[in-house]
DNA sequence: GTCCAGGGCCGTT
DNA sequence: AACGGCCATGGA
């Protein structure tokens, strides 16, 4: 069982899911720059449901800071009533302050700058901020740079439990598994394309049917899942 | 009332 | 290296 037949099944059961969700209207609007919504809505997103995130990212807009330097030129205090929303509103108005810090100091607000660097550089600085971990890391990176480097989150970890389709369970060892198969695959010029579809199927896949509390009977993936093989 | 959600940090072993 | 406690809201 490899991670590109899971790709097939799942994106021909659910289709294209258009992620990042982002409203691009209000940002042709507002001349503000999209990728730094999806940048808040990685961290905001952190171990929360994604409708408390969207609330957040309303009052935000809201409040019309929406754009780095209005985020760095926000008391924390204030920020944090703006998100609370979205829950964990302590750490994650310090984490919108550090991210949105570093961009502005660095590269003088500028997202192409930021992004315009080799994939490593920019994932290695992100990782060194505090609060920024490998999955927000990498959700950055994919979905607000266009950069091809594949999310694993705790649903893509349950689904490898659960086929099984990878017994060592570390982000990294599922990255390198999801990310070979995949490259083999495809090519290069597809990846993120691939890899964007992908991670959102998997997460499609776990709200519908492998849930914590696995509805196994109508599943995409049942027939090639031991998981739901040993339910009987 | 209980469980859960698109993690990450920090202290302990 | 691996694990547990912690952070917080709002919907099911």
């Amino acid at each position: 069982m490899q991670p590109t037949y899971i790709y097939k099944i799942l994106y021909n059961k659910f289709g294209k899911q258009n992620w990042w969700p982002v409203d691009k209207e209000y940002h042709k609007k507002n001349n503000s720059d999209f990728r730094f919504e999806i940048i808040v809505g990685a961290i905001l997103t952190q171990n929360t449901a994604w409708f408390n995130v969207e609330k957040a990212i309303l009052s935000i807009k809201k409040d019309d800071i929406l754009d780095i330097k209005n985020i760095t030129e926000t008391n924390f205090d204030t920020l944090k009533i703006i998100i609370r929303p979205s829950g964990f509103f302590n750490q994650k108005a310090k984490r919108l302050l550090t991210i949105s810090n570093y961009i502005r100091n660095n590269f003088n607000s500028d997202l192409d700058k930021f992004f315009n660097r080799e994939i490593k550089q920019i994932r290695n600085e992100l990782l060194s901020l505090n609060g920024i971990g490998p999955e927000t890391a990498d959700s950055i990176l994919l979905y607000a740079g266009n950069k091809p480097v594949f999310v694993v989150d705790a649903y893509t970890k349950r689904l490898c439990e659960r086929i099984p389709l990878k017994t060592k369970l570390s982000y990294d060892d599922i990255q390198n598994f999801f990310e070979k198969d995949l490259n083999r695959n495809y090519k290069s010029e597809e990846l993120v394309y691939i890899y964007n579809e992908f991670h959102a199927l998997i997460v499609k896949l776990a709200k519908d049917y492998c849930k914590k509390k696995p509805n196994c009977d109508n599943c995409p993936l049942n027939n090639n899942c031991k998981f739901f093989k040993n339910l009987f």
